[in-house]
DNA sequence: AGCACGCCGACT
DNA sequence: GTCGGCGTGCTC
């Protein structure tokens, strides 16, 4: 006998859990993972839709409980069957539980469904209803209903939420009062469109002979059905967007679907900008900051055909297309497309994936790949193209490095070179305007005490304090609990006063060059003033309306804006360990130096980038100055092949995590154990240890890496652990999260 | 979410 | 005794 585990449609967190269910005969080969299902729920049996998430020959349960599959839901079974069979693939690939995995691929799932608001209002006239709730009054069991008319009557309506969590009024007596027909309820459903406000000027732009030469090639492949991915590599401003554009135009006319993924929200409105003036109305957005109804709305719209075109980051690959052809990764390099929640999926595996579904295409792009991108490419996964000539008229900026070592022999102590002081007044003279780029974690300021040295750290996290000022009161926060207290007078340690702040934070950086320059106009945009909903828009705004001539800011300033009158961007040290110490941290480096100096000189002017350094020698920082993404590659995947880094080896990080210390060891050398005497050719463990932020919210973290040429091997090695945890009970305070190909170290 | 079950006051 | 409102707990 097989059993189908399903996940039920409906929205409620109690019923978050897969149900088993018997297969009838009839079905066996219909009912697959992914399919929708009927089954009878509940003690009055109620047809209700169901997803298969698994399938299994044993009853998990009293095989007397378990009910039969009442048979195959019809109809839009497609879409979402696609998106349940995605979500197994992240399951699988990433390491997370079915129901995790559902959620990130069907926001609908949960979400719209539970997020969808509900208000009540009464259903007849003010008078009847005063009478109703003397009535309801005059008898003794029905006072709250009185209580319900009344709240009605003196704010007409009230969300269902509010009357149940504030009023203390059940559900049951709101179902019943339906019933009765004293009031209705009604559910909000407007959609939104969030472009609406943009013109649509079906614009075109002429491509030149090289964008027109990339477009024939990858529609000449798509057309003779080879559904490798594209790789486009092309310089910055040489015009890749056009080419996206061009194949989308082809794939549209074939009556298909495009989903288009760009990194981050600084991006989203210059992009839609462009692609809604070409394509007007079946465009649409989504982007991390709409509510959950917004994003439910734009998949709806998706669903119906209204909209062709899908922008938005990772999340967007779940758009519920019937048809979907291509699939646009823009700048593929940034780390943002790897998820930072579990299941940890990377987009563009998940992307490959998408498309496969559907034979559609991936095209990706940008002027510096990922390592693990170019080396597929090279490896001929996927089809480069190269874009090497510059569209329009933006020039490439001139890049220079300092030496900070040079400098200080020279005797300037300040954190600005000569070379970039002298820069700095130069444009401010000229009216142009300056971008001062500093790394959030080489420079985050702490306080600690000279005497015993220690610097005041958090006492729910392995990490120290981070200072802020907030409203003229001197603040101590951590930033990963969010914990804060003021700063202390003596130090906690050992009770000396000789307490003091140091490093740099952006506001030292922003109070250093007020002082050398008293009349330049300053923005300064980091973790503090983009807390507020809109502070990071308003800042960019402010900034490219000329309405202060310098910018100074953390790694967030770096991504995607055009300022078209800047012409100098300074990277004050481009070596102060922009990244924990991981595999990827020289390519990161790399690509955050090669990205702030692409941000001079987009406009007419031509643009300077001054990097300074205390390592000019570093392969990362040579090469970025150079601008020479080919020597990085080469020099870097040597190195990652003898160091069996990815993309030459898969990389797979285990964390463990728990309230109590002693568990979490105990499992961590259990679970490292159990793989060591698994003797799986070719595996390689690394540690188990601490990991680098050993708690954090006093969660004791500890960690595993396991290496492997092979993927497909350690995925197996993930699932036998998982296999095991579920077995056994040992470690109930203490969980386990897997990251396959991580991005950071732990 | 939606259904049944059981508790409890009120009415016959 | 029984009717009906209301809270609670469970659903393969």
């Amino acid at each position: 006998m097989r059993y189908a585990d399903i996940i039920v449609d409906i929205s409620h967190e109690k019923l978050d859990m897969p149900f088993q269910y018997r297969i009838p005969e009839e079905l066996t080969d219909k009912v697959l993972i992914g399919s929708q299902v009927i089954a009878p729920f509940g003690k009055g049996n109620r047809q209700i839709t169901g997803y298969v998430i698994g399938i299994s020959d044993t009853p998990k349960i009293d095989e007397s409980m378990i009910k039969d599959l009442t048979g195959l839901k019809e109809g839009s079974v497609l879409v979402e069957s696609k998106l349940i069979e995605l979500a197994w693939f992240i399951r699988e690939k990433y390491g997370a539980t079915m129901n995790q995995s559902l959620k990130t691929v069907i926001p609908v799932k949960r979400k719209i469904k539970g997020k969808e608001k509900k208000y009540i209002s009464l259903k007849m006239s003010n008078e009847e209803a005063a009478n109703k709730a003397v009535a309801y009054d005059s008898k003794k069991t029905t006072h709250l209903r009185a209580e319900l008319i009344r709240h009605l009557m003196s704010f007409g309506t009230i969300e269902v939420e509010v009357v149940v969590n504030m009023f203390g009024i059940s559900m049951g007596i709101i179902k019943g009062m339906e019933k009765a027909g004293d009031i209705e309820i009604h559910h909000e459903k407007v959609y939104r469109n969030p472009v609406a406000n943009l013109k649509e000027d079906g614009n075109k732009v002429e491509l030149n002979s090289k964008q027109k030469q990339v477009v024939s090639e990858i529609i000449k492949d798509m057309k003779s059905g080879i559904h490798k991915p594209h790789l486009i590599y092309g310089i910055t401003g040489s015009g890749k967007t056009e080419v996206y554009m061009e194949v989308i135009d082809s794939v549209l006319k074939s009556d298909k679907e495009v989903i288009v993924l760009i990194p981050e929200i600084a991006l989203t409105y210059q992009t839609i900008t462009r692609f809604y003036k070409r394509y007007g109305n079946i465009v649409s957005i989504i982007n991390s900051k709409m509510t959950d109804g917004e994003k439910y709305d734009q998949f709806e719209r998706a669903k119906n055909g209204e909209v062709k075109i899908m922008i938005g980051p990772r999340s967007a690959l779940f758009t519920p297309f019937r048809n979907l052809g291509l699939i646009v990764i823009d700048e593929e390099h940034d780390i943002a497309y790897k998820s930072d929640k579990i299941p940890k999926y990377h987009a563009r595996e998940v992307a490959k994936k998408r498309a496969s579904q559907y034979g559609a295409d991936v095209i990706l792009g940008s002027a510096t790949p990922s390592i693990e991108t170019f080396y597929k490419a090279m490896q001929g996964e996927y089809i480069i193209h190269k874009l090497d000539i510059r569209a329009g008229s933006a020039s490439l900026a001139k890049v220079q490095v300092v030496d900070l070592k040079e400098e200080l022999a020279k005797g300037n102590r300040s954190m600005f070179s000569y070379k970039l002081q002298e820069m700095i007044k130069d444009r401010l003279e000229k009216k142009q305007q300056i971008m001062l780029f500093i790394n959030r974690r080489g420079y985050s300021s702490f306080v600690s005490c000279r005497k015993c040295g220690k610097a005041i750290r958090c006492p729910h996290c392995d990490v120290t304090l981070t200072y802020h000022k907030d409203k003229n009161r001197d603040k101590l926060i951590c930033h990963y609990c969010g914990y804060s207290i003021d700063v202390p007078k003596i130090c906690p340690e050992c009770g000396s006063k000789y307490i003091g702040r140091f490093g740099t934070g952006t506001e030292k950086v922003e109070e250093a060059v007020q002082k050398m320059f008293p009349e330049a106009r300053i923005l300064r945009m980091d973790y503090d003033t983009t807390r507020q909903k809109d502070g990071y828009k308003k800042i960019l705004e402010e900034f490219s309306e000329h309405k202060a001539d310098i910018l100074v800011g953390t790694q967030m300033i770096v991504k995607g804006h055009d300022f078209h009158n800047v012409s100098l961007v300074g990277i004050l040290a481009a070596d102060l360990s922009f990244f924990d110490t991981d595999y990827l941290s020289d390519e990161k480096t790399f690509q955050l130096l090669t990205q702030a100096a692409g941000r001079a000189g987009r406009g007419d002017i031509a643009g300077d980038v001054i990097i300074q350094t205390y390592n000019p020698e570093e392969v990362s920082i040579k090469n970025a100055v150079n601008q020479d993404y080919d020597e990085f590659y080469k020099q870097e995947i040597s190195y990652r092949s003898i160091m069996g880094y990815p993309p030459v080896c898969s990389l797979m990080a285990i964390l463990i995590t728990s309230k109590e210390e002693n568990e979490a060891d105990a499992m961590t050398k259990d679970i490292a154990g159990r793989i060591e005497n698994s003797h799986v050719e070719g595996l390689r463990i690394l540690g188990p240890s601490k990991a680098s932020i050993s708690k954090i919210n006093d969660v004791y973290r500890n960690i595993i890496y396991l290496k492997h040429k092979d993927e497909a091997v350690m995925i197996r090695v993930k699932n036998a652990i998982e296999k095991y945890l579920e077995m056994t009970d040992k470690y109930k305070n203490s969980s386990i999260q897997f990251d396959n190909d991580p991005i950071s170290s732990y």
